[in-house]
DNA sequence: TAAGTGGGAA
DNA sequence: TTCCCTCCCACTTA
């Protein structure tokens, strides 16, 4: 390979022979690294597709440049081309002689950085990419990365300068850097990382060797205001050896002893030596690539250091205050040496192993021999617990733990236990059933979410145990999936809670509200993303096929759903019977092939519709749990249960291994983070490393209908990160299958009246609220109306009743029935279901209260 | 053990 | 662009 470049070396290109050098070092130092990668890239099984798919691309564009040429027809064709970009032609821009051999290219305009992930250098590349930028998109050839003011203060926050990023970054670079970048880079790192957020006795303060920074911070009224004036006792604790009064009541604190190297305090165990030589690996690797010298120098080396101290609670405030004025704050922990926090007594088993990508995570966390706060993205199942455990073994401090579930909260303990060493009477589970305490001055607690961020009336033993996590000092706070954290109410635990250093896990760093960018000041910055296409390509995760299959409507039911609104055609194009047919074919195959499935519904009719006709099992949010393990287990372990439905109950955090294949039925909305959390479902699959073991994903989608729409909506976070979806509109021997359900149209039919008429009795309550809504002009009265107590609306239709006795699926679901039996009025049925839960009336006042008006009146 | 409540996701 | 429904869960109390 090296041969290549050496062909098309230049003479007289210092950079290039600079490039050329790096390059070769890294070959001689890894010989095999770029051929594996190479040869993953041809390998990638859907390389194949996407050469099939580029002439036709092509030829899409040539019929958009006729088209255009012809209705614009005073341009020539190549005036037509430029006018197709707009204001993104760069046809201007000159390429550097070398460009060949160089990977990169960069839009002067939006900082959006285009990778040849075929390029020999890709790979290194990528490493440089990733500590810089934002992964926008990675499928196989070409990635896109876009430089942010936020991914450039993670690139800082992990110890690259900014000279550093603008060298590399040119030699990377086809074009010399464009003006505009490199105003952007300077722009965005000359005064990151000079602020630092500081935890000490309980009390935050903001440090930086620049006092002329802190200054201009105090400018700032939200900062000032949020300042806490010292008083003697800070003095008494021992905090300011000096004071400086000059300085404006700036206080001195005496110069930190500078950080030694990455984790060289005590290699007592085989895996902290493995994870010092991985970290000393990432550092040899990032010099290959950026060849410096003074990579770790220290700017506050030998200083003085400055702060202030902040009220505790406004700390959320001042963070975001200090990104907004582009000081954005680094935590960082000083763990070793923390005297004042008790030490943890926990090390990693002997036994435990860390792979290559955990320990370059860690070694992003711990790069400088201190903790930083950040998050840490890595697939379903590619062991972001041991990354979690493996940290907080670093640490050596009190921890806390949250998750969103209490099954999570067993999982974190048990995998405590089993990769640490940590005694049971260290690690204390705080949940609504258990409620422990560790002993000791240090110990680990794992709790949920909803627990520490309830704001409502707590049991006697949840206060005691909130004000012992309260009260307290924390190390480390780990909080898994962390992408929930920016929501209104969890989003309180991050100021709630004391803790020097944060670290977020999670698999898919999107939310579908614009709420995921305040992960960087509520959190810290993004520390590492895997990808996953990388992890899949080394067997760390399983291979995946995904594919689209498409099922084209009945007339029958096409018809309808071309009749019907928008609301109602959900179920009809769940219910299509043509899906029905795919998915019982393609359980059918899979279960033949030896495949263990799992078909994942949204809507609750049609999984109990789906399963119940098909004889196959399902779980749901009603299902108990008893139930639910007694199903799970089945599925494990006997031979017999092949198949299993679930409704999105278990989207998250529940382990099945043994799962080689999904079907997807329905996905009404578009749901990125669903969507990449059931993959993930099938990612650890037991037999990944199966010779040519793939797992399969598929999407069942109607033809013609609106789920083609939230279809490619929700496949778009996996195709960024480097899935090819196969689209399949007719499935092999699928006509030849004699077996199938509704084959005749009278069968079909039947269907769609079935579901015509659950349609209908849903519908009938919205109809009603509806009603009652445009009744009423959204006035205080019209709450109270709806607030009155045995307020029942009597609009009934006693027409849903009746026609309640084709309704078999209904019966097992309580809440269907009463959605069905809604609003009736006079029956006995009817006063049945309503004495028997009230959850009807509350519903009914929810719909009330979706009125604009009141959402406005209650946000007030 | 069941029901009510509040909250999250989209 | 905004808003929509539904389903799910955890926690508390009766």
């Amino acid at each position: 390979m090296s041969q290549k470049f050496q062909s098309k070396k230049r003479k007289g290109d210092e950079e290039y022979k600079g490039l050329v050098k790096k390059i070769s070092i890294k070959q001689s130092k890894n010989g095999s690294k770029n051929d594996s990668v190479a040869s993953a890239v041809n390998n990638e099984s859907n390389a194949g597709d996407d050469e099939a798919i580029i002439p036709k691309m092509a030829m899409l564009n040539a019929d958009a440049i006729i088209y255009a040429s012809q209705s614009a027809n005073s341009y020539s064709a190549n005036d037509a081309v430029s006018k197709l970009f707009g204001e993104q032609d760069f046809s201007s821009i000159a390429l550097k002689p070398d460009h060949e051999s160089r990977p990169l290219w960069i839009n002067p305009i939006n900082g959006i950085i285009t990778l040849e992930a075929f390029s020999p250098i890709a790979e290194q590349a990528q490493d440089f990419l990733i500590a810089i930028s934002e992964p926008i998109s990675r499928p196989a050839h070409i990635h896109e990365y876009k430089l942010t003011p936020y991914s450039l203060y993670a690139a800082v926050s992990v110890g690259l300068e900014t000279e550093d990023i603008i060298e590399v970054l040119n030699r990377l670079s086809k074009i010399h850097i464009p003006e505009s970048i490199i105003n952007l880079i300077r722009q965005c790192t000359i005064s990151y990382g000079k602020v630092k957020l500081v935890l000490k006795h309980n009390r935050y303060f903001v440090e930086s060797s620049y006092p002329d920074t802190l200054q201009k911070l105090l400018q700032d009224p939200i900062i000032a205001a949020a300042r806490l004036v010292n008083t003697e006792e800070d003095e008494k604790a021992g905090i300011f050896k000096e004071k400086a009064p000059s300085m404006n009541g700036l206080v001195i604190v005496p110069p930190q002893k500078p950080p030694e190297k990455p984790i060289e305090g005590k290699p007592e165990t085989n895996i902290e030596e493995a994870s010092k030589d991985a970290k000393k690996d990432e550092v040899d690797l990032f010099h290959t690539v950026v060849d410096l010298e003074k990579e770790d120098e220290e700017d506050d080396d030998g200083d003085e250091v400055h702060a202030f101290e902040i009220k505790s609670d406004q700390f959320e405030n001042v963070k975001k205050r200090c990104n907004e004025l582009d000081y954005p704050m680094m935590e960082e922990y000083d763990f070793r040496n923390d005297n004042n926090l008790a030490p943890l007594d926990i090390d990693l088993k002997p036994i435990t192993v860390i792979r290559p990508y955990q320990e370059k995570c860690l070694s992003k966390m711990f790069g400088n021999g201190r903790a930083r706060s950040g998050i840490i993205v890595l697939p379903c199942g590619a062991g972001k617990t041991l990354v979690g455990i493996t940290a907080a073994c670093t640490i050596k401090k009190s921890t806390l733990v949250l998750c969103t579930s209490g099954v999570s909260v067993m999982q974190w303990k048990q995998q405590f236990l089993q990769w640490s060493n940590i005694r049971d009477s260290q690690i204390a589970v705080f949940t609504s059933e258990q409620k422990e305490k560790f002993s000791g001055q240090s110990g680990i607690v794992i709790s949920t979410y909803s627990m520490v961020a309830n704001t409502r009336n707590r049991s006697h033993e949840a206060q005691k145990m909130m004000d012992f996590i309260r009260g307290r000092e924390w190390g480390f706070i780990l909080l898994d999936e962390v992408h929930v954290v920016p929501a209104n109410m969890f989003r309180r635990v991050v100021t709630t809670i004391a803790a020097h250093t944060k670290l977020g896990l999670t698999a898919t760093l999107v939310r579908e509200d614009d709420k995921i960018s305040d992960l960087n000041f509520l959190i810290g910055p993004k520390l590492y993303e895997a990808n996953w296409l990388d992890l899949a390509s080394k067997g760390h995760i399983a291979n995946v096929q995904c594919a689209e299959v498409w099922c084209p409507m009945t007339p029958e039911f096409y018809g309808e759903y071309l009749r019907v609104n928008s609301r109602k055609r959900m179920l009809l194009y769940v219910m299509n019977p043509k899906k029905f047919q795919a998915c019982q074919y393609l359980i059918q195959f899979h279960e033949d092939r030896g495949d263990k499935i799992i078909v994942f519904s949204d809507n609750v009719f049609a999984l109990q519709a789906y399963a119940i006709k098909l004889g196959v099992p399902y779980i749901y949010g009603k299902t108990q749990p008893q139930e639910r393990i007694r199903i799970l287990q089945n599925f494990q372990y006997n031979p017999k249960c092949n198949t299993i439905f679930l409704s999105k109950a278990s989207d998250t955090s529940i382990d099945l291994p043994e799962a080689t294949c999904l079907i997807q039925i329905s996905s009404h909305y578009g749901s990125r983070r669903q969507e990449a959390q059931r993959l993930g479902r099938i990612l650890r699959a037991k037999r990944r490393n199966d010779e040519g073991f793939n797992a399969f994903f598929y999407s069942l989608v109607s033809q013609d209908t609106q789920e083609m729409f939230y279809s490619t909506k929700r496949q778009q976070f996996l195709i960024d990160q480097g899935y090819a979806f196969k689209v399949i509109t007719k499935l092999d021997g699928m006509e030849n299958a004699s077996n199938l359900v509704y084959q005749t149209k009278e069968e079909q039919v039947r269907l769609l009246n079935e579901v015509l008429e659950a349609n209908e009795n849903a519908a009938d309550i919205d109809n009603d609220v509806e009603a009652n809504v445009d009744d009423l002009p959204g006035t205080i009265t019209s709450a109270n109306f709806a607030r009155t107590p045995g307020y029942t609306r009597s609009t009934a239709s006693l027409k849903s009743l009746s026609g309640a006795d084709g309704m078999s699926y209904l019966e097992s679901d309580g809440q269907t029935v009463r959605r069905a039996l809604g609003v009736g009025g006079g029956s006995l049925e009817h006063l049945r279901v309503n004495n028997k839960s009230k959850g009807k009336k509350r519903q009914a006042e929810e719909k009330v209260q979706h009125n604009p008006f009141f959402k406005k009146y209650r946000k007030k």
